[in-house]
DNA sequence: GTTCTGAATATTGGATCCAATCTGCTACCG
DNA sequence: CGGTAGCAGATTGGATCCAATATTCAGAAC
């Protein structure tokens, strides 16, 4: 009667989407390369068939670009699309984060504390690939809190948009103290339900973030 | 040499994805239906393969839900999910036309008002599908001026969400010499550029319809 | 030398078939 | 009588095979 300790995705094409994402992430599969279907899914041990299905979410939410009989592409960003990018995000992060302190518990700046110190730690570590996973689990515990599901959707998508890129943010080891500061600040102002400070500390986190990959974009 | 004098889709999934999104407006797919999938595929002429992955397009855009061998539910709207929609689509939509003014040209303007005669032509033929289709020709020449591919995106995603219920509003009659108005206090706005009457007037405009939705939710 | 034509190859799109999982019903046990 | 185990049917998930389309390259015509 043992239930597995581990969760295995319950479909391939769970599985391989996932894989996609990371794979998309650390640059395995890099922005502007054509997608080999059969090559890929033997690597992963599929058939083409849950590939297939997997592609198309990430063509769904802009990930891959797909042309009829020509397949798919690693979406590639370019500097008008990362300003879009985080245009939109200012203003849709803005919007949760108002919606957000409306249900503040002592749970969530807990769990916020919780995620912050997973960055500090794998900040000591080195681990950009976990910075990158707690700062988002942190963020994502704010704008979870809104109730707005379509919301916090939309801005996965924009995250995703542009994860290939923010890691080289959290690579250079000076940005690390800054990031700490402001997620204690962010913090802070979430339990004190003070969403206008928590917005502009959010807009500044995002104002360095969106320095940093557009240099990380135009030198590439 | 005769190319084919219509557009016929190159892919069956395309095709597939256009007739689902036309059978969820008209209502034929209601919301809350399960999809069978054999016995649908079989009604559109395709196998389940094609049909599997225009349902995960629908999917990634919230159009339906999806559980692991389960099967996919054409998504339904809550009056909380309603109200977010709008709320998102107040945000986007008036940064779309904040964008866009700077880019109006003349073409621009006189697509919005042929997009506008279309509106009251079909009103006048009482077609309410096609009230909808031009209504929604005339909105997005705006939303598309902005140069903004994301954003644009969005939008329709969040205007697909409700078209289902949209067509209520335009089936009341009283409903069109008000949406008659709004259209030309809207070109009007864009022809001059002046961003915040557009805004405004695409915020009444919302609202009225925004009223009728939820009415129409509630009492189904 | 350039450009067009067309065949050969690679790659994607779709159909069919089989496996895995879920659902509903029945029978059995407490 | 209530509950649970398990079996049968239905439905989805995935693999393989075939068809359709695009791409590449060789060769001929200008």
């Amino acid at each position: 009667m043992s239930t597995a300790p581990f969760e295995r995705p319950p479909t391939a094409q769970e599985a391989v989407l996932a894989e996609l994402r990371r794979m998309m992430v650390t640059g395995e599969l890099a922005p502007g390369t054509p997608i080999r279907q059969e090559a890929l899914a033997e690597r992963l041990g599929v058939s083409r068939v849950p590939l297939r299905e997997a592609l198309k979410v990430l063509e769904g939410e802009g990930q891959v670009g797909y042309a009829a009989h020509r397949g798919y592409v690693v979406a590639e960003l370019s500097v008008d699309d990362l300003v879009e990018v985080y245009r939109m995000r200012e203003l849709l992060e803005a919007e949760a984060i108002r919606a957000a302190v409306l249900n503040v518990t002592d749970d969530l700046v807990a769990a916020m504390r919780t995620a912050a110190a997973s960055v500090d730690a794998a900040g000591r570590a080195d681990d950009v690939a976990e910075i990158t996973a707690a700062n988002r689990r942190l963020h994502f515990l704010l704008f979870d809190a809104a109730g707005m599901p379509r919301l916090a959707r939309t801005l996965r998508q924009l995250w995703d948009a542009t994860d290939v890129y923010r890691s080289v943010y959290f690579a250079g080891e000076a940005n690390r103290e800054r990031v700490h500061h402001e997620h204690d600040t962010l913090i802070d102002a979430v339990a004190r339900r003070d969403a206008e400070t928590a917005i502009a500390v959010q807009a500044e986190h995002r104002a360095h973030s969106v320095a940093a990959v557009t240099a990380a974009i135009t030198t590439r």
